[in-house]
DNA sequence: AATTTATTTGATAATGATTCTCATTTATAA
DNA sequence: TTATAAATGAGAATCATTATCAAATAAATT
């Protein structure tokens, strides 16, 4: 039941537009898939709550609602919207995957590995520097994962108090 | 027995210096561990041939030589030797983890998914960046992956030729 | 509304990577 | 040598994820 290594428990809920169930709707509808109450409770369970869940997250939000539905279909849907880039997968280290819903902005994540706060971060610089990287190799970029991994300051904190 | 996902066929072989028994040997014992033959050989997987393996590729090498060693050896030692730093460990995506000795110089990864060669590149600024990037938000930075995919100079030519 | 049909679903099995267990073997210190 | 804690290997276990397939159903068509 509890997965392996590193937890990120406490992640502040990121405030978020109101749910729009049509603009779902015509999500779906431009994946050329059908639109049932499984992928909109998916929607909804990725509208709500922490920024960054797991699939696993998702399933659990998604079965307190509707019981009856599977964890195999939330997988599929997930991966389905992150093929057409509804959604983004971010991975940290071997952990299991966790999705967002696309951001409008891009941008990479800065994770402390104690609380398991995730800040969101963009960096124009370092994305240049990418690119510029890629292009004296001769590559094309298609894309990158940058994760920055360490400790907020509330955790150095309680860890100087302890000691 | 194929992988899932993307595979890395083709990496060019990094130029190395000549296999040190007695520095692995000193290693170990640094470790507090116990040298053994199976130890021995897995610094010596790890020393020869492409620089970013699997776990199974270094029990396949192992394997080859000494037909009796077990993969969980091999996982365990790889464990050990990247808890205590001697060897790195680099996730990619999805893929399962490749191991690399550390290298004297820290540097990050440019993929190409059409033909798994593998970049190492250094960037100086990228990485103060990173350092800038945290102490704003007010994190003591520990790591951090930086992986870049894209499409190398041959492969982009080659697909251009096949359409 | 009823019929049709291709999709979707959920239960469950399968997979791949990695870790764990534990009885047996072995490196090393005394 | 002998003693002993550590290491090993075979296989089971775990975890995340994907595949299979019969039954259910969204949506297009009568
Ligand atoms: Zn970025
Ligand atoms: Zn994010
Ligand atoms: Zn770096
Ligand atoms: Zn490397």
């Amino acid at each position: 039941m509890k997965s392996s290594s590193i937890n990120l428990p406490a992640e502040k809920i990121i405030k978020r537009e109101k749910f729009d169930e049509s603009a779902f709707r015509q999500m779906i509808r431009t994946m050329n898939l059908k639109v049932t109450d499984q992928r909109l409770l998916i929607f909804e369970a990725l509208h709500s709550g922490r920024a960054h869940v797991t699939a696993q997250e998702v399933f659990e939000k998604v079965h307190a609602v509707d019981g009856a539905v599977g964890f195999a279909t939330v997988y599929r849907f997930l991966r389905s919207l992150t093929e057409y880039g509804f959604v983004t997968e971010v991975r940290m280290g071997g952990m299991s995957a966790r999705y967002e819903l696309t951001p409008k902005r891009h941008h990479d994540h800065l994770t402390c590995m104690s609380c398991g706060k995730i800040c969101e971060f963009e960096n124009h610089e370092i994305e240049s520097l990418q690119e510029r990287v890629a292009a004296q190799f001769g590559f094309e970029l298609t894309s990158h994962v940058l994760e920055l991994y360490g400790h907020c300051r509330d955790c150095t904190k309680a860890k100087l108090k302890k000691s």
